[in-house]
DNA sequence: GATTTATATAGTACAAAGTACGATAATGAT
DNA sequence: ATCATTATCGTACTTTGTACTATATAAATC
């Protein structure tokens, strides 16, 4: 019954993290605890404390692993493309991880993959040709806009996950609320994921707004030397 | 030493809503336990739950007490307009309770206050001549962007509130991250809050876009008669 | 007004979770 | 063979939500 003690390299900071986020995926943000943590790494709890200073700094370096997943956008492509499959790439990747988003919100230490993140677009813009200025609103307005896109899949998803479609009628209460009734009717008979050509559609939107924030010299017939640091 | 007990009539249900909402501006969310609400009431931690089956009951009515912040868009106004100053009191609002949208993402009942706002909001739509359909995008789109900024936002203000300048220098590294430095300088130099103007700014570009989705019948035009239902 | 009933407030106590502190065992160094 | 280092772990304390039960107060009835 007395387990014998997990064997001197049963851990590294790698195999905590990454032990979390299998836990995460798999049972949620609420079953993360650092037993069960222990338990699913086959070790003891206190173990975990010797590679991860508390559960906080877990969750930074958890939250720094998804990052880490997003497409880096590369210096040399074109712009557009680029910000695109990157935009795609966030959205992806978080409502895969729906749990990501909640701790992204409490993080208040940038880790290195988000601050590597954050280069590659800027250097992005700046070759394409945005001003600091024009890259800083750029920026914001996709970002805000791919986030925020990915906290409704997050959401609706999870909506759907813990509350039946009975119960929401239920709780809706159609009589009232007549336009609400017309547009679950639609999503119910719409094709299988509707909201990815919505998401598609607003990227293009929030794109095209974002290329007239350009300066409106053409860049791209530059030399590139003179248009390099 | 020993208090008396509090008086009948101490509590009800909003009171402990407003209470809740008080203690989580004041002290943020993760000061807001059962025990801390309790003294705040001045009342014993178990009269709570005469009000409230459980906690997560607590913060279902809180985060549906924001909703019912929010401005609610008016059927007969102009559709641009309205979705406008919804869209800057959802942000405005939102900044104002940073609590807010971590536990929003967590709910998994919608509120009453946040289904009368989507109704008002699709009513509008449906008025301004959308489809269902095209209705779903911009819907979706404009709260995407509009949550998303707002999210942002959040997560800025929590970083500069908890990370010291001087902090953030030292784990950023400028010699890797020369784009990133840039951008910060421009932001340290900017004017009072430079955010405001991009959401603005990205508000006009989605609303802009948005209005491309409608149907291309003037229905401005056409007897309100034939518009209602 | 006295008695009964309903209910709002509270006391006690338990479980789950993070983790401080110190012990112990396994590895490498001398 | 001894020692130093350090990865793993046991124990125990604190904080939090809350189940269960008790009690006091207001309302209802006689």
């Amino acid at each position: 019954m007395t387990t014998p003690r997990a064997p001197r390299n049963s851990l590294t900071r790698e195999r905590v993290i990454v032990g979390a986020r299998a836990l995460a995926d798999a049972r949620g943000l609420e079953a993360l605890t650092i037993r069960a943590l222990a338990t699913h790494l086959g070790v003891k709890p206190m173990s975990i404390y010797h590679y991860v200073a508390n559960k906080e700094q877990l969750l930074d370096a958890l939250v720094d692993s998804v990052f880490e997943e997003f497409h880096l956008p590369q210096p040399d492509g074109e712009w557009r493309s680029e910000l695109a499959n990157r935009s795609r790439s966030v959205r992806d990747v978080v409502t895969q991880h729906p749990w990501a988003l909640a701790i992204m919100e409490t993080r208040t230490h940038p880790g290195p993959a988000n601050l590597n993140g954050h280069e590659a677009v800027l250097e992005v813009l700046h070759r394409a040709g945005f001003t600091v200025e024009a890259a800083a609103h750029a920026y914001a307005i996709l970002d805000a806009y791919v986030f925020g896109f990915a906290l409704q899949d997050v959401m609706l998803r999870s909506i759907q996950l813990d509350t039946s479609a009975a119960e929401l009628r239920e709780e809706i209460d159609l009589r009232n609320h007549p336009r609400l009734g017309e547009m679950a009717e639609f999503y119910v008979h719409a094709s299988s994921y509707p909201l990815d050509g919505t998401f598609e559609l607003g990227l293009e939107l929030a794109l095209d707004g974002i290329g007239q924030l350009r300066t409106h010299i053409d860049t791209e017939s530059l030399p590139s030397k003179a248009d390099a640091e």
